[in-house]
DNA sequence: ATGTTC
């Protein structure tokens, strides 16, 4: 076993919290990370901040971390509050990728309560809109979010699997999508009264994140919902729900989970990319890992870099068409290319990790169909003008 | 990641 502290940097003697990366040294894990994981390790109160294979710099704080404080940071959750993944048994007659492709519902369009009134996928609302936030209910958003209609590929613990319900070959709906406007709004109103500084009262700020983790697990069911009646499909309960954007209290400690989910336990899908297998996974990460596992496979590029070395690097035709012959959904060129399999990990080295580590065993992977980003360029688009450029010129 | 955007 590889040791988790193999890479603890070492801190000046006035900060006694811990720094923990759990990845070997064969992935690769960019320095402005390590360097924000010292910055959370500096903060008053901070006691332990176990850092993920699937580390990247975040906007302060670093995503695949979680951060064991006494002291409540809001910034360290950051305004996805609830983001988490679903994944949802789905039963198709047939499968055909571009056939369902297209019938995938407008995610980007909310679902209102009026016009919307007997939309079928109302039905599994069983509880208050928390907040009675309606504003984007029911749409997926931008930046890693997605919905993907994927298969189950490999079994690697059958017994675990036949537990949940799982066999090969079976279909998944995975939902990767947050609170929306509504944890941006409460991240905001701390942040503009106290910066990064920490909650002056922690209840108040729990109740409205604990409505946000709770609006976001309603809004991948909702999510599921849509998808599985548009591909003709009943919808289902999901068998995996685990938010990874969230502050948890345990004795009096706050843990900060920034792209970390929980691993304590439970069973956790880690994303792959749009283009390659997502992994179920068993999690049973320690005190050390502060009971968490990684996310996906984790960003290797910046969003801009990816920009800019993608479109050198690959075509839109090969980014909605990827290797393991799946459709990618998505009309904003953009996001294809920041979105990039090439743009992350290797999946496969962030599972290998967190195995090693002894965080978590692979229950299964899937292989991805049709991964839904926002809707497609419909047949009523018009290029604007820079889009007829680029159509001239490579893309 | 988000809402907003001169």
């Amino acid at each position: 076993m590889s040791q988790p502290h193999s890479r603890r940097e070492s801190l000046p003697p006035s900060t006694p919290a811990t720094v923990s990366v759990f990845a070997s040294p064969a992935s690769w894990i960019e320095s402005d990370a390590l360097d924000q994981c010292q910055q959370v390790a500096a903060l008053d109160g901070m006691i332990h901040v176990a850092a993920m294979p699937d580390l990247h710099p975040g906007k302060g704080a670093p995503i695949g971390a979680a951060m064991a404080s006494t002291v409540l940071y809001p910034f360290l959750v950051g305004s996805d509050i609830g983001c988490g993944i679903a994944v949802f048994p789905i039963r198709l007659k047939r499968v055909v990728p571009e056939r369902l492709a297209a019938r995938f519902p407008d995610l980007d369009r909310a679902l209102d309560p009026e016009r919307d009134a007997n939309d079928p996928a109302w039905a599994v609302v069983h509880c208050e809109i928390p907040a009675g936030h309606l504003e984007g209910l029911g749409t997926v958003g931008r930046g890693n979010h997605f919905v993907e209609l994927a298969r189950v590929d490999t079994v690697c613990d059958s017994g675990h699997a036949a537990r949940l319900g799982l066999d090969a070959g079976d279909l998944v709906l995975i939902v990767h999508s947050g609170s929306r406007g509504l944890g941006e709004r409460i991240l905001r109103a701390h942040t503009e009264v106290h910066g990064a500084g920490p909650v002056s009262d922690p209840a108040a700020y729990l109740a409205m994140h604990d409505d946000a983790v709770r609006w976001g697990s309603l809004n991948r069911r909702l999510m599921a919902a849509r998808v599985a009646y548009a591909l003709g499909a009943e919808p289902s309960e999901p068998f995996v729900d685990q938010c990874h954007n969230l502050v948890e209290v345990h004795d009096g400690v706050y843990l900060h989970r920034k792209g970390a989910a929980p691993g304590d336990g439970r069973d956790v899908l880690i994303a792959g990319t749009r283009g390659t297998s997502s992994y179920l996974v068993a999690a049973h990460a320690g005190p050390d890992a502060n009971h968490s596992v990684a996310h996906g496979a984790g960003r290797k590029m910046s969003r801009a870099d990816a920009l800019r070395r993608g479109r050198a690097k690959h075509t839109v035709d090969e980014l909605r068409r990827t290797a393991v012959g799946s459709l990618v959904v998505c009309g904003d060129r953009q996001l294809l290319f920041e979105e990039a399999p090439t743009a992350y990990k290797r999946i496969e080295q962030v599972i290998a990790d967190l195995v090693d580590h002894h965080l978590a065993t692979p229950v299964a992977t899937t292989t991805p169909l049709v991964t839904y980003k926002t809707p497609d360029l419909g047949p009523t688009h018009r290029p604007d003008r820079r889009d007829q450029r680029r159509k001239r010129g490579r893309v």
